[in-house]
DNA sequence: GGTTGCATGTAAATGGTTACATGATTGT
DNA sequence: ACAATCATGTAACCATTTACATGCAACC
């Protein structure tokens, strides 16, 4: 799923300029399982337009570069779908945090119960964020989605809240830590 | 985190050839939240080993090519643990399969009833390796993380398993299909 | 006075995957 | 017979990120 198909998809729910594209990566309903740069962002736009599934309207601005309001065509609404009907590849999950915390034993325990304090907060503001935009008009996959997200992120701030003194007191045991 | 450090880290845990450091990133207790292909794994290891991170024991096999085994170096386990002080960067999620289901209102019903129906099964399947896997000898953060595996992998099957069949009701009663 | 937000865009660097090359053995 | 497992390695290719370039306005 390539950062053009993604900028259907937000694209498909409205007019966007680039930019707002990218916060939708960063805030919106897909920044849980999705992300996309600027530098990817802008030349997929361009694409986009040249082979018709987009089109764009500029928007005069006072003193800064005008904004360009980028809307998706019929081709570009068949193209969406297009690529939805594809398999999906495989989910990946890159997480330096856990496997940091594999190797928990050889850390300083004020380390490892901070990362975790940090985690937790972490997931607790994006819950509050996930949960309060209560939007009523949101189609049934958004969500769903966002159901999931909820679900999944506060599995994981419970997990990390009911363990975080066990595993913390256990590598506290040990000796032979690294001065932090 | 780059392939470097995770091989240390795979071997930080005993000694293993290439091939089985994959397979550690493919089914082993990192697979579900990091992995690495060949192609990143051999040039890592070579430059690990110029760098005196590990050693290097070939092992002669019958019409095969030398396994060679690595195994970590006491200057590789002080890279490592310099590696885990570093603060971690933000975890990456990256799911087609969310992507998609964002849309569901413009797919067959039986698309998204079949996507969510494969997607619980291997939620399933991934939850009977991870807890049937009950080695004694794990250090406190290996079974850290394992832990918070299971119960998000857990939150996530049970999430979709309570509202597949209603978010397959509701696309079901929108007309505007496009056949399978 | 420095950071953040708004707004677009390019180029180089990165880091990795995919595909290829080789080949015996074991299981279906 | 065919696929999978074991076993290593290289090179081309790829998509994306990072850093840069530009610049005003608002906030602290």
């Amino acid at each position: 799923m390539d950062v053009k198909t993604l900028c259907l998809g937000v694209l498909s729910r409205g007019e966007a300029s680039g930019y707002e594209i990218k916060k939708a990566f960063e805030e919106g309903p897909f920044s849980h399982f999705h992300q996309a740069s600027f530098g990817s962002i802008y030349p997929a736009l361009n694409a986009l337009s040249t082979e018709g599934l987009v089109q764009l309207r500029a928007q005069a601005q006072d003193k800064r570069p005008d904004k360009k309001i980028y809307s998706i065509t019929a081709k570009g609404r068949n193209a969406l779908i297009a690529a939805l009907m594809v398999e999906p590849a495989p989910d990946v999950m890159r997480s330096d945090f856990l496997f940091i915390l594999s190797f928990a034993q050889y850390l300083p325990p004020a380390r490892v119960d901070r990362l975790i304090g940090e985690r937790i907060a972490w997931y607790r503001a994006m819950l509050a964020r996930m949960e309060s935009c209560s939007c009523a008009e949101r189609p049934a996959g958004t969500d769903f989605v966002r159901g999931m997200g909820i679900a999944v992120y506060r599995a994981a701030a419970d997990y990390l809240e009911a363990h975080r003194a066990e595993l913390v007191a256990e590598i506290g045991d040990v000796p032979l830590q690294v001065a932090e």
